[in-house]
DNA sequence: AATAAAACATACTAAGTAGTATGTTTTTGA
DNA sequence: TCAAAAACATACTACTTAGTATGTTTTATT
């Protein structure tokens, strides 16, 4: 990698890790200088302005970051009984990135920036269609091979699902223990199963 | 009410609808004097500092409100699947006050300030907590009235239907969009009917 | 090696921020 | 009614913010 590529992913890596944790708003551009050992010239050279980098970390890292995590354990084609509940129980249990206190960087991002940055909101929705599609997938998947009932309606249990999960986050915001997740998630393998 | 008390309320109540629009660090204490018509003066003669201002809001505005609108629906002793369900679209589909642009004032105000805030972290996390009791008594009830399943847990249930809510929030507010919540009602009704 | 462009460094600006200092006006209680 | 306290008004400060202007250094190309 060139060495001008190293600083800009260098920027970016780091602003991830302020932003996640502090906040998009309250994380400043001299915050992340400090924390870079950039200076301000090198960070307006890769960068036109603040939310362009902000931009750049949705499609550059969160967003290959969530293909991994959150997509790629649903193309396994197995029972989504197991596999939607195994999906959540890595990323709310197993994740080395995420933490409690946290939450979730792209919910974080939805609700401090919607709806007034208009091209994060639209990045962060990709985002979210494509976990929905994935998980359509694997329920239309189930059904076919028998594994989930043929009146289950895909689209409902992946909304379902999905505000199950950014709506943990939120509740582990508050408590700060990963024992709300357990609780949770032993809700989510009954309802699961519900639907066999 | 006396004019001075009036001034006060005035501020809150201004404060907590710019707030829930634009976010706690971004509604500046100008942007409050500017549309209350109130001069600093007056506000710091009211509230010690912006946080002291923040708490106000929550305890005083957000928790009554949360409590009506959030919690003694729950209170009329009936069927926890058509008092749960009735409750969540009420909420969603009914209130004046939330936008789904905007989302909810208490999950946004958690996103945006735990775990850094820990006044304001605890107040909200009480909201929550007293949310919680009211389904778990809800469903407690349903049990001894048989319209809920003996084996069905009621944290546990409590603790899915309040996380399905806060993230239901999030995806309204990505999607810009009620069409989002009534798939989401859908489910919540084959859900809430699986415990029977 | 020479040179042009890329990559970075430093000092600055203008606009905002929460909060304070110091007033004036209004209300209240004897 | 009149003084004291409550309620508000104005001008200011010290600090932070994103972004810019103007440089210097490094790298790549010939």
């Amino acid at each position: 990698m060139k060495k001008a590529e190293a600083t800009r992913l260098s920027i970016l890596q780091k602003s991830f890790e302020l932003i996640y944790v502090k906040g998009y708003q309250t994380t400043s551009i001299d915050d992340i200088l400090a924390t870079t050992q950039v200076t301000k010239g090198a960070f307006y050279y890769h960068f036109k302005n603040k939310d362009e980098m902000g931009l750049a970390i949705i499609n550059e890292l969160l967003k290959p970051a969530f293909a991994a995590t959150f997509m790629r354990p649903l193309q396994s084609g197995g029972n989504p009984v197991k596999v939607l509940y195994d999906m959540m129980y890595e990323i709310l249990m197993k994740d080395k990135f995420m933490k409690v206190e946290y939450g979730c960087p792209a919910a974080n991002l939805t609700l401090e920036m919607a709806p007034w940055h208009k091209d994060f909101t639209i990045a962060l929705n990709n985002l979210s269609e494509e976990w929905k599609k994935s998980i359509i997938q694997c329920i239309k998947n189930g059904k076919k091979n028998g594994d989930i009932r043929a009146d289950v309606k895909p689209e409902q249990v992946a909304v379902f699902i999905m505000s199950g999960y950014w709506g943990i986050r939120n509740m582990g915001k508050l408590e700060n223990s990963k024992s709300v997740y357990l609780i949770y998630l032993k809700q989510l393998k009954d309802y699961l199963t519900s639907l066999r």
